[in-house]
DNA sequence: CAGTGGTCTAGACCACGAA
DNA sequence: TCGTGGTCTAGACCACTGG
């Protein structure tokens, strides 16, 4: 048991509120002065562990108006996580979703990988395309925890794809990417309307919010039509 | 011109220091009672200055000993730019490397891609093959600035990656890669040991040193025997 | 042991901006 | 206007650890 500082104790509960969820975004989160009363301590201190928060994009601090959970940082999680729509949009293309299957099944081979679910937990398992301007794009494989996301039987993924609905609605707190280069699967190179064999960009990625997984998707995209970038350091 | 804040003002001042080589990794920074009669400030000032790049990665922090610039993290470099002698040798591999060929050159098509190097710079120009226990990993084509990193010539790139070479002895302060999936081209196929045509997960990073450009580098790994990952969120 | 950073206090003045 | 956060002060005690 080691004495933790007063305003890290303080910082890890806030935290603790907002990444469960307890703290929604928008939040108000209790002044300076309030949380003084609170805890018992000076205003640095309180300070302290705001200003921690704030710095790691947690908290929105506002004069006069007070501080608040802050809203997903679109910005930041669109370098980690890329939303399709938006990204070929950006490029001036328009962007299409075609559904391909859709259905509930409990986490077993061959789609749970790497046993990212527990054993027998239900999920939502989807297949789909992503189209830019008419032409395939990507083609992606997914499971979506029915736990972790309740709600999920209530939006419509023939109109939009699951990847965009999740990163607007569900907050995560990890991911992992894996990032790799395959020959497309015979039914993928079909799909995406090219040779057996084609070149493509693979990407697995899965998602977590504490310890519960929400989802996992594999994502094949034709050689060429799509890049990751990466940047790092200022600016 | 909006007045800065006074901690803010001597963090910008070490924090350049550091990036610009000025303070090189282990050099020791004043203490904070030092730092507090060098800016006639109260000992919290100049600790929020201190502790905010401690955070930031760019100090170590001891007590008694004093605050230092921290050695160039591998772990979190590790994570952005990959040395590929130690990736392999993590895989229990054998590492090997394989210099194909070295020249200088004025910056000029078809080597300086997209204007990377600023038009006439005098670069070292190379190509050659990564090996995991014998067998081809990837290829690659590397550009570096005899300006930016003048002591280049003295290095023999015939015995080690001019990759590993540069993380290890050349600071840099921003990167970008671009991630992809081509077919592998005649020369590189062949190199690989490939059929042409070959399915590669492709890689182009350009770093910087501040303003000027270090190198530029694009690689190609056979589909299958190199994965790229990326971890977000804490643990 | 003694110098260093880690933490905390009880004030203070100011800038901002929502009410 | 005036509550809020942003910054700063001039102290203080303590934990740690290198010399």
């Amino acid at each position: 048991m080691k004495p933790v500082a007063l305003h890290e104790r303080i910082r890890a509960e806030i935290e603790g509120a907002i990444l469960s969820g307890a703290l929604p975004p928008g939040a108000r989160i209790p002044s300076e002065a309030e949380l003084m009363t609170r805890y018992q301590c000076a205003r640095m201190t309180v300070n302290k562990a705001l200003s921690t928060l704030a710095a790691a994009g947690l908290l929105d601090r506002r004069r006069r108006a007070g501080s608040f959970v802050a809203r997903p940082r679109t910005e930041s999680q669109a370098l980690t996580i890329p939303d399709l729509p938006v990204e070929v949009a950006a490029r001036g293309q328009v962007y299409g979703w075609s559904l391909l299957s859709q259905r509930h099944q409990g986490a077993a081979p061959p789609l749970d990988w790497a046993g990212h679910f527990v054993a027998g937990e239900r999920v939502l398992a989807l297949r789909g395309l992503h189209l830019a301007d008419g032409q395939p794009l990507a083609w992606e494989e997914r499971l979506i925890s029915l736990g972790a996301v309740p709600d999920i039987d209530d939006v419509d993924f023939a109109a939009s794809p699951p990847g965009s609905w999740l990163l607007h609605h569900i907050p995560w707190t990890a991911a992992q990417s894996r990032i790799g280069a395959a020959n497309a699967p015979r039914e993928v190179a079909r799909a995406l309307g090219a040779a057996s064999g084609a070149a493509c960009l693979t990407l697995e990625r899965r998602t977590w919010r504490g310890d519960d997984s929400i989802t996992l998707v594999r994502q094949y995209f034709l050689a060429g039509r799509y890049e990751l970038t990466a940047h790092f350091g200022p600016a």
